[in-house]
Order: structure tokens, then C-alpha cells, then sequence
RNA sequence: GAGGGCGUAGCUCAGUAGGUUAGAGCGACAGUUUGUGGCACUGUAGGCCGUGGGUUCGAGACCCAUCGUUCUCCCCA
């Protein structure tokens, strides 16, 4: 064992760091709860089959498998061996890995509404705040354990839900303040699309090379969709949709004549519409941009789908979500709709971080700092000390008698404002002398009056 | 999965075209200063130059491999 590292794609963190950290997840709790959400946590590791096939091919890869234990248990040996065999051709065994860490928090939701549908109220409104771990190779923004904060409604068909998780946004980040933009668009708009232009069978190929248009550009695309066997025509109607700009009613009215009387267009467009309509009144809706563009990855969704991303930074989307009819079927338990967003903390403090956003109050420390001048001295000390525990200051005695210069080296590096002396003048006075560090005012104070100053 | 950058003291990094004993700043520790900090000065400790192999009279430097790290693409929060 040589220097001892953390694995890749994990991080420690410092006092600074958490405290600041605590600072996002408690904005984010509180606005959950002002909102009507109620907490829920769910294991670190589900069972394998609770998550494989539920991410896509690229997301079954990304997950953090778990050995078994015993797997040198000899009555074992043949089945761990063909498991292995399994393994090395690119399936999974459960002779060889049953659990996997978690990988968000939105199948876990599922699973565990699937579970325990008889006994909640619907519509459920949940929220988690918890470490996801993917196997992704970490660079700038990503890593492989993160937080994520999520909030859910399942149970309820009302766009209601939808106007209340932009709403939650929305308030969020201007308490964070940090300024974003809030993506919308709708996967009844991309399914209207497909129609149009080549059924729906292709609604995937189709989605996936529009996501890729701000990144290769449109020659690429076309490029693609010839590729994928889309006609001349066909690439035209796409065009025309990917040059849909202005502003959102603008882009709107653009897209109803595109799309003409396509059933799943027009519903689409009602639904985005009325969405924007109703935060026209909150006085939302400045943050709202209808991006067409927008298809987000993951396969469940079939409704609204939002991306949030922060404005001039260097980030990928700091959160997204959107609306799935029928998430908890995959466990068994069909018709219960949901809607759903998540809140990603690692990135929103890289970026807060970045742009020196976070409040310089956050940093909580010590208040007071006792000094140690000897054994009767730190006696009285201490008492005077528990006194002012309890008023609720927070307060540390250095635990060695040592020169004054080390106590007021070990102050400063705290960061603590106030310190005490007692020594044996003020020992027999029954008094202490204060020090503010940062003014330098120092004042000879009674025992019996020390609360009273520092409350 | 594909492709780049970087690994030298606790940290940030120098180290010229291969050439004696490996350098700075910051930090740590000690002293000047045994009841008043931040400053200053003085001193001390701290390095298998990521690891293994190769080229060479000679490698921190060049070549190969490997590990780590970081960034980009893919995908994502």
C-alpha cells in the first residue's frame, strides 16, 4: 500500500465545501416542503433487475455492479464459473453480481411507489435528496458519485403538476441566485414530428439527431438523417422545424402551421401553451424558453420535458425532468402517471462556485475561542465556557497550555471572531478579557456578565 | 468506448540542447518574543523526480509500457 487515493471520479470535502454544499440542499429542501413535498429515501444498492434495461443500452453500462459475497464457496464454484462466462461476453449474472449502487433516484421512486401503492395518498408528491453512482468517465462537471434532489407527483394527470415544478425551479434558483434558463418542450411536439415526416417508428433516430444540432450543426444532421433513410422532403420539414426561432409565441405559431393537424402536435402545443399561459400570471415565464430542440435521453418520458441550464457558464444542464404516463408498470403496477424534476447539486455549486455566487454568511465557525493559560486557569475557563454553550455560542477551549502566539495563530486559521483570556490576574478577580480579533477592541469583562456580552 | 494534456517537497510550480550534491515561492515546525496574534528576520524538517523497462559513459529530461490524473467526443446531472 503506497499513498493512499480516492477512487476515480470521487471527491472528500472540506469544511468550506460542505457548509456551502448544505447551503444548496437546504434551499432546495426548504422550497420541497414549502411546496407540499414530503421526504422519502431509498437504499444506496437495489436489486440488479430493479435497474438494468431501464437507462438504455448506454445507461445498463454505466451502472455500478456489485459482487456477491461467497462467491469461493466450492459448492459454488460451477455456477460462479459459468456466471463469469456470462460476464466476460458483455451479460450480467446474478451468480456473480444481485445488487447495484443506485443510479438516480427516479427508478428507485418507482419501485418503491410499485411497492407501496395501497398505502399512499395520491396524487404523492415526493422528494429525495441522495448520491446517484454512475461508472461514467469523469471530466468537468461529471462524476461518478453526485447528488441528486428530486421532486415527483405521480398519481395525477394535471398539468397543474407541471406549472408547479417550474414554479419550483423558478424559485430555487432565485434564491440560489443564480440565473437560468428553463428549457421546454414536449415529446408529444417530437412525436407530432415523426408523424409527419416518416411515422413514428422513427421518432428516436429522429430525436436523437436534432439533440445533436447546437453541437455539429445542421450540415452533420442532415447528414445523419440521410443516414437513417429520411427522404429529401422529409429532411426539409425538419429543417423547417429545427429554424423555428423568435420568441416563444412566435415560435409556437411557427410550429402550429408546420405541423398543421397532426393529433399529437396540436396536443402537444396546447399543453406547452398552457404551462407558459399560466406563468404569464406568476410572472414566471421570463425564465421559460420553448426550445423544440429539446429531447432529453431518457426513454419514460411522454409528456412536458424540461432542461435547466445556467446562464453564461461553462456547464452542462444543472437539472432536468419531465412527464411519464406510466413509470411504475415496469414494476407491475400500471396506470399511475407522474411528472417528475431533479435538482443537480455538484454541478449548481460548480457553478455557483465558478461565479463566486455563494452568500459569504454561510461559512459557519466557532465564535469564541477560550485560551489555555493552566490547569486552574482552564478550569474556570471551562465553566464560563459551558455557560455560554448553553445560550447556544459556540465556543472551544484550546486543549494545550501553550504560548499566546500559537492560540492566536489557531484563532485566525478558524476564522474566530471573539477570545477569552483567564489567567491568574483575572482568575483572582473572577473576570476574563475579551478580544475581538478583527477590531482589536479588548475589554475586561465579570464572570458573571460574559453571556450577557456575547448574546 | 475513442482521442489529447499532465505526473518533480504538504501545495503551486521551475529545472534551459541529456552532464557534478535536485530548486523557488507558499505552507509546516522552531527561535528572535514565557500575558497579546496578523508583519518582519533567522533557522529546521520535508523528494525511490508516479511505477517498470529501454537508449546512453551518464536520464528528472529521450523512447516504450503501465498506473494515476485532467480535458474533449459519446452520453449525461
Amino acid at each position: 500500500m503506497s499513498k493512499p487515493s480516492l477512487p476515480q471520479g470521487t471527491r472528500d470535502f472540506n469544511a468550506a465545501t460542505v457548509q456551502k454544499r448544505q447551503f444548496i440542499f437546504q434551499t432546495i429542501r426548504s422550497v420541497f416542503e414549502t411546496f407540499g413535498f414530503q421526504p422519502l429515501e431509498t437504499p444506496a444498492m437495489e436489486n440488479l433487475d430493479t435497474l438494468m434495461g431501464k437507462y438504455g443500452e448506454e445507461g445498463d453500462k454505466l451502472i455500478f455492479k456489485i459482487l456477491n459475497n461467497g462467491l469461493d464457496n466450492p459448492a459454488k464454484t460451477e455456477q460462479v464459473e459459468a456466471g463469469f462466462e456470462k460476464i466476460t461476453q458483455g451479460k450480467s449474472s446474478t451468480a456473480i453480481t444481485e445488487r447495484a449502487l443506485r443510479y438516480d433516484l427516479t427508478i428507485p421512486f418507482a419501485r418503491y411507489v410499485a411497492m407501496n401503492h395501497g398505502a399512499l395518498t395520491f396524487p404523492y408528491k415526493r422528494y429525495q435528496i441522495q448520491p446517484v453512482w454512475r461508472a461514467d468517465r469523469p471530466q468537468k462537471g461529471r462524476y461518478r458519485e453526485f447528488y441528486q434532489c428530486d421532486a415527483d407527483i405521480v398519481g395525477s394527470e394535471s398539468l397543474l403538476n407541471e406549472v408547479d415544478l417550474i414554479a419550483i425551479y423558478v424559485t430555487a434558483f432565485e434564491k440560489l441566485q443564480l440565473p437560468v434558463a428553463i428549457k421546454i418542450n414536449n415529446r408529444k411536439i417530437l412525436m407530432g414530428l415523426a408523424q409527419v415526416c416518416g411515422g413514428e417508428d422513427k421518432m428516436i433516430d429522429l430525436t436523437i439527431a436534432i439533440d445533436k444540432l447546437d453541437k455539429i450543426g445542421w450540415e452533420k444532421v442532415k447528414e445523419e438523417l440521410n443516414n437513417k433513410g429520411f427522404s429529401e422532403h422529409q429532411q426539409n420539414i425538419v429543417s423547417q422545424y429545427l429554424n423555428i426561432s423568435g420568441t416563444n409565441d412566435e415560435k409556437i405559431n411557427q410550429l402550429k402551421t408546420l405541423l398543421g393537424d397532426n393529433e399529437n402536435g396540436q396536443k402537444g402545443i396546447e399543453e406547452l401553451i398552457f404551462v407558459l399561459a399560466y406563468h404569464e400570471a406568476t410572472g414566471m415565464a421570463k425564465h421559460l424558453v420553448a426550445d423544440f430542440t429539446l429531447a432529453r435521453g431518457l426513454n419514460y418520458y411522454t409528456g412536458l420535458i424540461f432542461e435547466v441550464k445556467a446562464l453564461d457558464a461553462q456547464m452542462g444542464s444543472i437539472g432536468g425532468g419531465g412527464r411519464y404516463n406510466d413509470l411504475t408498470s415496469l414494476f407491475g403496477v400500471p396506470n399511475i402517471p407522474g411528472v417528475g424534476i431533479s435538482f443537480g447539486v455538484d454541478r449548481i455549486y460548480d457553478v455557483l462556485e465558478g461565479k463566486q455566487l455563494f452568500p459569504n454568511t454561510i461559512e459557519s465557525t466557532t465564535q469564541v475561542l477560550f485560551f489555555n493559560l493552566g490547569e486552574a486557569e482552564a478550569k474556570a475557563a471551562y465553566l464560563q465556557m459551558t455557560t455560554l454553550r448553553n445560550k447556544k455560542i459556540a465556543c472551544e477551549i484550546y486543549p494545550e497550555k501553550s504560548k499566546f502566539d500559537k492560540q492566536f495563530k489557531y484563532a485566525e486559521k478558524k476564522n474566530i471572531q471573539n477570545i477569552v483570556i483567564i489567567g491568574s490576574e483575572e482568575l483572582a478577580q473572577q473576570q476574563c478579557t475579551v478580544k475581538n480579533l478583527s477590531t482589536g477592541n479588548q475589554s475586561t469583562i465579570a464572570f458573571a456578565e460574559l453571556a450577557n456580552f456575547f448574546s
